[in-house]
Parts: C-alpha cells; sequence; structure tokens
DNA sequence: TTGTGTGCAAAATCTTTGCACTTCG
DNA sequence: CGAAGTGCAAAGATTTTGCACACAA
C-alpha cells in the first residue's frame, strides 16, 4: 500500500517540488475508495485547499501517471478515472453498482499469453485487466431491497 | 465472422432502417484491420457514401455498440477506438507500433474469477481484457531497422 | 405517406495552452 | 533569488443536441 509519505519521496527524489495543490491531490487519491475523474478529484482537493484548480488536477494526474503512482482505470462506459496503484498489484475490480474499485493481484495470464502468442505471432507488452461486479455490500441491498 | 448481410440483417430485424450511411460505417468497421475513432469512421465513410457526417458516425458507433455488433477498445492512451466483435469474440489485442488489432477467444479466466470472488466477495458481472503487444510485421521491420 | 434517420450548425463538455503571479527549495 | 508550479481565462477538441429536411419501409 502507498502511504502520502512514500509518494512524497518518489515526487521529491524526482525532482518535483511538494506543493499544497499536490498533497491535497494525493491525499484525495489515497483516501478514495472509487476511481476519479480529473473532476472529482478537483471538487475534493478543493475542500483540502481551497484554491486548487482544475487545471492542476489534470497536470498533477498526468504526472502521476508517468510516475507510476495513479493509473488510468478503463470501463466501458466512462474511461476517465484513476486510481492509486497499490505496490505490485496491477488489476482492478469495480462495482458495477457503487463504483468502488479494489484490486487484486497474481493475474495468472502466463500461459494465456503463452498461447496467444503461438497463435497470433504477437510479442506480446503488456495487458489490463478490468473486472466488474457486483461489492458485498450492494449485493446485501439487492437482497433486502427485494 | 461478422458479415455485412448478418449485421444488417441484425439492425433491420430490430427495427431499425438501412440507410446508406449505416451500410457505409459497417463496411468501414468490417474493413478496418485497427479500431477506429468516430472521427476516423466519419472520414472513411465520406469515402464510401460522401455526404455522411461526423455525427451520424457517432450515432451509428453507438447503436451498433448497444446491438453488441461493435465494441469500444481501451488503450491506456486510446480509449475512443471502436471495433467490431467477431462471434463469440471478447478480448483484443492491439499492436502498439501499426495499432492492427486482432481477436483472440478463451480468455480461461474462470479459476481466476474464483479466487477473486472467493477474496474479495464481489460477484464478478463481466471483465475486459485488452493485450497489447507488438505484431509479426512489426517485428520484422524492427529487425530490419537494426 | 410517415416517422426514423440525417446533416448542419450551435451548444455543451472536456482538455490543453499561454501567461503573469506564487511559492518551494 | 530562480525556476518549477499554479490559477485563471481563453483556445482547442470532442461530444451532444435541436431542428428542418430526406428517404427507407
Amino acid at each position: 500500500m502507498h502511504s502520502e509519505q512514500e509518494i512524497v519521496q518518489q515526487l521529491s527524489a524526482a525532482g518535483f517540488r511538494i506543493t499544497q495543490a499536490r498533497r491535497a491531490i494525493i491525499q484525495v487519491l489515497l483516501s478514495a475508495q472509487d476511481c476519479l475523474t480529473p473532476a472529482d478529484v478537483y471538487e475534493r482537493a478543493r475542500l483540502l485547499s481551497p484554491n486548487v484548480g482544475l487545471v492542476t488536477a489534470y497536470r498533477t494526474l498526468e504526472l502521476l501517471s508517468d510516475m507510476g503512482v495513479v493509473r488510468k482505470i478503463h470501463g466501458d462506459a466512462d474511461c476517465h478515472g484513476y486510481a492509486i496503484i497499490g505496490h505490485g498489484h496491477r488489476h482492478h475490480l469495480t462495482c458495477r453498482r457503487c463504483g468502488r474499485v479494489e484490486e487484486f493481484e497474481g493475474c495468472s495470464l502466463s500461459e494465456l499469453f503463452e498461447r496467444v502468442r503461438l497463435e497470433s505471432g504477437f510479442a506480446i507488452v503488456d495487458h489490463m485487466l478490468e473486472v466488474t461486479g457486483i461489492c458485498p455490500d450492494c449485493q446485501s441491498l439487492e437482497h433486502q431491497a427485494g
């Protein structure tokens, strides 16, 4: 799990400055349970640091994305969200109902990729696996609702 | 593999009209080797039917997407492309260099999903797997180039 | 003939850029 | 102090909407 401290150090080490705005945005991302659009980040960051601008949300998300701290989440409908990447994790599990995002590890796709490589001749470079479902909380709400 | 005929029948059966514009757009999608943005579809469709408008490209892609004929392809950078869905296929393999898209079947993720379900409590509803790599043609170009 | 579908232009969104001012280091 | 970073406003893209006309059925 990333902490604010770790991320700040990572930015600092790479020569980037630690500003109010960046701190606020990092805190927002760390405390988010779901994935956030630049506009979401903007809105929430203002609560922590009132004159953060939308443009800074864009710029900081891009920076954090380049640094590998955050990554874009692609749902079929909404493909403009970002979420923090946990250590070594790469895949997201999104709740269809409430939008909550969890991560999971170990996607064990190597066999599949080997097959794909043999069949297609492609050299596999990267992959993205996004899973959607209904989270436990929403499942119980559903049962209550009938 | 979908054919123009099959798609036309599918639309027709669902009560949609078969217009010049729709035919042109379907042909464009069928003949595309890579995934296309609405703007791409617009440009190419005009070659077949000169007064197709951009708006129609948007509207037709949405329609075809609802009908399950086409689906959005999500690359990390570009998430606005669409490609035809082959029968029963659901996953795409994109070449990083030339953008060519192929499909593959049988993603054999059921074991993984079972594990994710047990660990997270989520009821898995859907998933999206996008793989990127270098296609055979681009691999040989690379070798030639040094 | 009829109303779905179209193209155009305009509006609404979303994202990027330019620039003077702030602020971290 | 100096340059990276910021916020604002404006420009650029992208996507959606309104409306009169066209054309499948």
